[in-house]
DNA sequence: ATCGCCTCTCTATCGGTGATAGAGAGAATC
DNA sequence: GATTCTCTCTATCACCGATAGAGAGGCGAT
């Protein structure tokens, strides 16, 4: 099979998923593509360019149709969808948002933030405002998706981890974490409160806008 | 002079900020302290554990003092001053960002969390939505600090973007960005217009609260 | 038809990385 | 004085991203 860039990048996701980021390098994609490692510095500058490969395939999944919302749509419960669609795309693959952070230039979060920034401005909300309500939902997600896959301590660490202390130190930190492992409670919901106030910031900032 | 835990971090703090956070290696750390690369394995069990202290040391460096608001102030405005600080303390290192989001159980962090959480709680906000809403902040700002710091794409890569074509495709990002380098205008403003859309958010999801 | 170019993959190698094994120096303790 | 503990050393591992440069094969122009 010809080796191009689309199937550099398609496997470079497989090995993601298999491995993480971390284990994506050079040559086991190489590997898996029945090729020598240096073959892929033919089709790609380097690899902080694959990366970005892989965040723009990463996006492209979840975001293939992206459109406005229906006329009747309130704009905030659209943002408040697109910013869960963005969350599930990075929740997908393993290491996500860390491909989403480390990337440079993505095409694809470019047009995200196009279609919300045009949505909001459509509906007369002024365009700085629009922009700080777009940047300050993306960069929210992002950072939230960041923690919800940062990797758990190793039981080495936690060996010496005195839980006793820490909960003397963080009496409000343990007990909100306990609230938190509620039954019933899943991290989506978290997000979700999360992101409610993040949009309902925004609905306050953009003004008496419908 | 001995070599110990809080030398080897104070060093390898130099270093992040000589080189950045891809500068920090064990080999170029070992050289400054005058000693072979392997010496840092007897202090630290490895290089995740030096991030993490890394990523105490930059955040002790700015919030060395915390206290909790003043009797009369808003917990708003007190709240946006500690997510200002958060913000400078991860702005005042090459990469703070990146290493914040590396490392694993930060003891400083959680120290802020819980301040942050229980003055929300003093001011009868009910612990879930203390919980929420201070997560918010801290993961908004650490992934809007994220993106301020992203490395600018090198010239090289820059060479094959077609500008025109990304205007045409994307007029209100373009528009948008346009604006936020209009002249007087800093990143500083940026993050405190978002910041005000996250605190607008809390305000009202904490209820009719002080 | 053949010569030369272009596309793509190869081998060989470079300098660098985190990490481990195990020797050994020196101080502290018994 | 012997032993043990603390700390640093040398030597080495497997692996990483990246480059240089050879060479195979197709394709077009002569």
């Amino acid at each position: 099979m010809a080796l191009d860039r689309q199937r550099i990048v398609a496997e470079a996701v497989a090995l993601l998923d298999a491995e993480g980021l971390d284990g994506v390098t050079t040559r086991k994609l190489a590997a898996r593509l029945g090729v020598q490692s240096p073959t892929l510095y033919w089709h790609l500058p380097n690899k902080a360019a694959l990366v970005t490969a892989i965040a723009d395939a990463i996006l492209d999944q979840e975001f293939g149709d992206m459109s406005p919302p229906e006329p009747d749509q309130h704009w905030q419960d659209w943002l408040s969808g697109l910013a869960e669609r963005l969350r599930r795309a990075l929740l997908a693959h393993p290491d996500g948002a860390r491909v989403i952070s480390a990337s440079q230039l993505s095409r694809t979060m470019a047009a995200i933030s196009e279609l919300a920034m045009s949505t909001l401005v459509a509906r007369d909300i002024p365009l700085r405002q629009a922009r700080v309500i777009v940047l300050t939902v993306e960069r929210f997600t992002v950072g939230h998706v960041l923690e919800e896959q940062a990797p758990r301590p190793d039981t080495e660490a936690l060996k010496d981890f005195d839980m006793a202390a820490f909960t003397d130190q963080h009496p409000t930190v343990v007990a909100a974490i306990a609230d938190y492992f509620r039954p019933g409670r899943t991290v989506d919901d978290l997000f979700r409160e999360c992101l409610e106030v993040v949009i309902a910031g925004a609905a306050v900032k953009a003004g008496a806008n419908s």
